[in-house]
DNA sequence: TTGACTCAACATCCTTTGCTACAA
DNA sequence: TTGTAGGTTTCCATGTTGAGTCA
């Protein structure tokens, strides 16, 4: 079909819209594009925007472009000093280009996907906007970037609201400024992306135009099953590497002991009890914890009634109980006297573990209450060596500069696999030519081994 | 500029056994 | 008889972060 009177397309806060055209045209053939009664007109969310112009050159509709608010080659793009990719950034690059420049990368943490960014932006040459979950990151980023192009970087988050060619932000910062660069921005990277499928977050990649995307992530997977919604928001996962298929050569050398601790006959009775106290409540309930949403049921119920709020103090206690068992801190000196003298990091599930050990350790803690300032501090003398021993709680998983230790002491943590794999890539930094070892201290007997058994069906751990 | 605060958003929280109604 | 899908209410508490406000 061709005509004379083209369709016209704007940008409109996250939507395309789709205007004039030809006499009796049905916009919604259209990709994704519906009747909006609200305004008596057709659009679609910004993220349809390449599949709409797509459709209109293989249809040949003409069309006029007034969304698209970005050129192809912003002046004075040029990489500095690029140096040789190892292959499997190269290979990541070139399978993202050809899968049509929009998809997931997945790299173990410290396997430079930075790079593979900073290549993909070189190949693409378009503005780009780079979505981080904190400003820790952003500012990492910011550095990076300013060093690879020798170009003024933008950023917006974190007290900045300066927009360039090149923008780093925060997911945060990007959802609420969307309307202001929704349309100006012709490839989105967004590093962690397995935080995009929040629904405020995802509004990000909803409502931009930008036709290439690039995800970035050690992990896409997640307890939620929102992985699932990343081919839509940025497209299906191009190229994936383990870390089983990276150590050795680019990662460190490593073995993961599982240890069991008994737990007292007191802790024993104690936990038995109230193990008891909260099954009894779901079983008379009728609840499938494994089942969809068993876990919401069963705290709206127990929300509801006296038996129900002791249910879930009970439920917590037997978690406290198995999280902070004895036999923990006793194994846990023993692993630090078998490799005293080495970098090692302690993680748990919880803040009041942490200050635990490190006031009978007199060891350094960080949690998400630790000031930035003391944190930093912190950080710097364990990467001197001035602290050989950290301990923290869930801060360190994700998102922070970490120096590499060689030895990781998990005492307690989430079932996820995404944590005991960013866990896992806290000890993998080259270091040496040292064997990193990553323990996971159980509680005997009770609900860990499950949560142990969960968080290890990933094969890096088999 | 800094720091202390509040607020919003996000993630996790579970699974060791079986019931019931309905379809094949 | 055997196999299998089935379910619904937005959220108790803790950990963590970013944004925004105010002194």
């Amino acid at each position: 079909m061709s005509t004379d009177a083209p369709i016209a397309l704007s940008y409109d806060r996250g939507t395309v819209l789709v205007a004039q055209g030809p006499p009796g045209f049905d916009f919604t053939a259209l990709p994704g594009v519906l009747f909006d009664p609200r305004t008596s007109t057709h659009r679609a969310q910004a993220r349809h925007y390449r599949a709409i112009v797509e459709h209109c050159l293989r249809e040949k509709i003409a069309y006029t472009d007034a969304a698209r608010g970005w050129e192809n080659k912003p002046a004075g793009w040029k990489l500095q000093a690029a140096r040789e990719p190892y292959p499997h950034q190269a290979e990541a690059v070139a399978t993202w280009w050809q899968t049509g420049r929009r998809g997931t990368v997945v790299l173990p943490t410290g396997t430079g996907k930075t790079f593979v960014a900073v290549l993909c932006m070189e190949k693409v040459s378009r503005p780009a906007l780079i979505v981080t979950p904190t400003i820790d990151l952003m500012n990492q980023w910011y550095g990076v970037i300013k060093d690879s192009f020798g170009v003024e970087v933008g950023l917006l988050g974190g007290g900045y609201y300066d927009f360039q060619p090149i923008t780093v932000t925060t997911y945060d910062s990007a959802y609420i400024h969307l309307e202001r660069w929704g349309g100006k921005y012709g490839l989105l990277i967004f590093d962690e992306v397995h935080h995009l499928p929040g629904p405020t977050y995802a509004m990000a990649a909803i409502g931009s135009l930008a036709p290439f995307r690039l995800g970035l992530t050690a992990t896409p997977e997640r307890a939620d099953g929102g992985e699932l919604a990343l081919p839509e928001l940025v497209g299906p996962i191009v190229y994936r590497k383990e870390i089983t298929e990276l150590s050795g050569e680019y990662l460190a050398e490593y073995r993961t002991k599982r240890v069991y601790v008994d737990l007292t006959p007191e802790e024993e009775d104690a936990y038995r009890k109230a193990r008891e106290e909260y099954r009894r409540f779901v079983a008379e309930r009728g609840i499938s914890l494994g089942g969809p949403n068993g876990w919401q049921k069963f705290i709206f119920e127990a929300s509801r009634t006296p038996d129900g709020v002791a249910a879930l103090r009970a439920y917590r206690e037997q978690k406290r109980i198995e999280r902070s068992a004895s036999g923990k801190f006793t194994t846990l000196e023993k692993l630090l006297r078998d490799h005293a003298g080495e970098r090692a990091l302690i993680f748990t599930a919880d803040n009041a573990t942490v200050y635990e050990i490190a006031r009978r350790y007199l060891v350094p803690a960080i949690t998400h209450q630790t000031k930035i300032k003391e944190r930093k501090q912190i950080l710097e003398r364990f990467h001197s060596g001035e602290y050989s021993i950290l301990v923290t709680s869930q801060v360190l998983n994700e998102g922070v500069d970490v120096p590499a230790a060689s030895v990781g002491i998990v005492l307690s943590g989430s079932g996820t696999i995404k944590e005991n794999v960013q866990r896992l890539g806290r000890i993998l930094r080259k270091y040496g030519d040292k064997q990193a070892v990553l323990y996971e201290v159980v509680a005997k007997g009770t609900a860990e081994e499950f949560t142990s058994d969960r968080r290890r069906q990933h094969h890096a751990f088999q």
